[in-house]
DNA sequence: GCGGGAATGATAGACGTCAATCATTTTGTG
DNA sequence: CACAAAATGATTGACGTCTATCATTCCCGC
């Protein structure tokens, strides 16, 4: 037979006490005597009750006012996050989360803090923003916290600031997968590895370089790192200089962005000799052709899908008060031609109501 | 300040309709005017309605009730898979979700047909089944479906069957990133690829390996096929023979299961010689050591989790009759040593009622 | 055994939607 | 203009939980 759940009134009758005594223990609002206590969580565990959230939300009518904050600019990458933020926003605005999606000049703290600061006073149950290694950032991160309002670090992380999560990759695992896979694609011959990253400065390239180098052994050695800022036309210049300048160069680590400028490069390589093996970061709309036509080997992607979900998540959870909340560590993913997911849709799918 | 989301009260007063007739037009009851649905829209999309799902779910009071049919026995692959359904029942009954695991003998069409047979009668509202490839299973799903119970595939399908979806790797897809991975690592050496499967007859095995062959090329060649069953003792003699018949080979390959055998093999070669590529398929315990061990290479994975995750997201879209439901392909995942993920928790962990 | 505080009972309104029912108004047709 | 049919309005109870208030019973120390 089609028995429903058990709801509270069920356990109420269970264990022979009234509605009102029962709420009073499993919302844990005391003035209940042990023995009733535990009286009630036998018949909830005897009736294998759990409380009906859709219920819940409903009488308390809760809200969730969410906010993330990313880096503006053309960046392929930070695109197809935000892309993925407001799909989400709108497949959860059924579930009363609203989610708002806002854009700050990249790096500028002194805009976030002030954007921040405004949001604080708006009441905001949560924030997630994209760390940089600032000070400052450490400060606006503990003024919200102190607020009670709950900040998770995205794609990077703001150490030693008071962020309730951080969702994103390790970024010495990321550099020693590329190593591993360095190591697999050389099969114990010697080579060159060129690495090239936006700065030696930005924690996250260095620290993709450090999982390389902890990985890589035998015969395989660094070239010295080219520091591409990030930008196609600096990558390609320098990259092609490089190139010709060392021919024993065997392979090519790409920590950082500005790929469409390394593709180009291998794209003009003379066929005669075979390509060097090139690795880089981040599935977007370039890197994902360069491995359909085979200029590329592998891209390892942090999959912004699932760190949007799990930010999400996160926060919800946080909102909720419900700790301890992980710190959702993500693996980095592998591509290579054959294993890519199906192309991105940019049209929003929101459900049609039924 | 807090404006709360607007309700279909709202809408109807916006459109300037009464409350009954803004139901009449957002839940498709029909009878109203042109003009008036139009007006309805209007207003809907001025204000950002959308249902509250908490609402409307409960005042229906909606009890979804799936099963999960999967194969019993040692495997641990499917251990997992049964492990993560429960974890996910568990989380789930919160929402109103019930979700029974129940195992039958692997393979035996019969005894599925006849679970089958009963759970239908006794009001399901969907089920996820292992596919297998003979006409019986085809003959229940079609049953199941004219019984309006819709029917998700998982981890393999069965073709040509009116299985509302199909949630799992497309194989060949899988065969061809290990074919990638195989080319990269021979670098445009010579080489020869051992390929281990369960059976020939398997139509994934049988998938994994076109895949293969489609993707190398060069000189890398294919030894003959071994057929191991699926159990440990015959791969691990059978691969041990054709290793040492062979010296040729330069790499395993192993698309079904009795993985233990193949890595008991490799940990016994001879550390003179390098040892062969290896490549092998699911992230479970023993693979997972021996790619920490060194090993093994790489094991491809199709992400369990994932795959439950997306069949019960499935079975609730069907059972709410908003289709069209994609034919979610999941992509399969490539680790290596380096990009493992967390280990992962036999504990049921199950939230807390706040 | 009496007073007082603690424990428990009883009950009601609110949340937003769904699914009814019945009453009333508007529209189209001859 | 009358009349039926179509369209719309008005209203109600139910879903399960939360929160609140007030009434009642219990137990303890004196």
């Amino acid at each position: 037979m089609h028995d429903r759940p058990p709801t509270l009134a069920d356990v109420a009758l269970r264990a022979g006490v009234s509605y009102a005594t029962a709420d009073r223990v499993v919302n844990g609002r005391g003035g209940v005597s042990d023995k009733t206590v535990r009286r009630v969580h036998a018949a909830v565990s005897a009736l294998g009750y759990v409380r009906n959230v859709a219920a819940a939300n409903l009488s308390q009518q809760r809200v969730y006012r969410f906010v993330a904050v990313l880096p503006e600019g053309s960046n392929a990458f930070f695109a197809r996050m935000r892309d993925l933020f407001e799909v989400a926003a709108a497949r959860m605005a059924a579930d009363r989360v609203t989610l708002a999606v806002e854009t700050v000049a990249a790096f500028d703290s002194d805009v976030l803090r002030a954007r921040l600061d405004l949001l604080a006073g708006q009441g905001v149950d949560g924030i997630a923003l994209v760390g940089s290694d600032d000070s400052s950032t450490v400060e606006v991160i503990a003024t919200l916290r102190s607020k009670g309002i709950p900040v998770v670090t995205l794609v990077s992380d703001v150490p030693g600031s008071e962020r309730a999560a951080y969702v994103g990759i390790d970024n010495v695992i990321a550099g020693g997968t590329v190593g591993r896979l360095m190591m697999l694609a050389h099969g114990g011959r010697s080579g060159r590895i060129l690495p090239v990253v936006g700065a030696l400065s930005a924690r996250d390239h260095a620290d993709r370089l450090q999982g390389l180098r902890e990985v890589i052994g035998g015969d395989i050695t660094l070239a010295s790192v080219i520091e591409g800022r990030d930008r196609h036309d600096l990558v390609e210049t320098h990259v092609a200089e490089a190139l010709s300048a060392d021919p024993s160069i065997t392979a090519i680590y790409s920590a950082g962005a500005g790929n469409a400028g390394l593709i180009r490069v291998v794209e003009a390589l003379p066929a005669t000799t075979p390509r060097p093996i090139v690795i880089l970061h981040e599935l977007v709309a370039h890197s994902r052709r360069a491995l359909e036509a085979g200029l590329i080997d592998i891209v390892i992607d942090q999959r912004p899908e699932e760190e949007v979900a799990r930010v999400i998540d996160g926060l919800r959870q946080l909102a909720d008060r419900r700790e301890p909340v992980m710190t959702a560590v993500i693996v980095p993913t592998i591509y290579v031609r054959e294993n890519l997911p199906p192309e991105h849709q940019h049209t929003n799918t929101g459900h049609p109501a039924r």
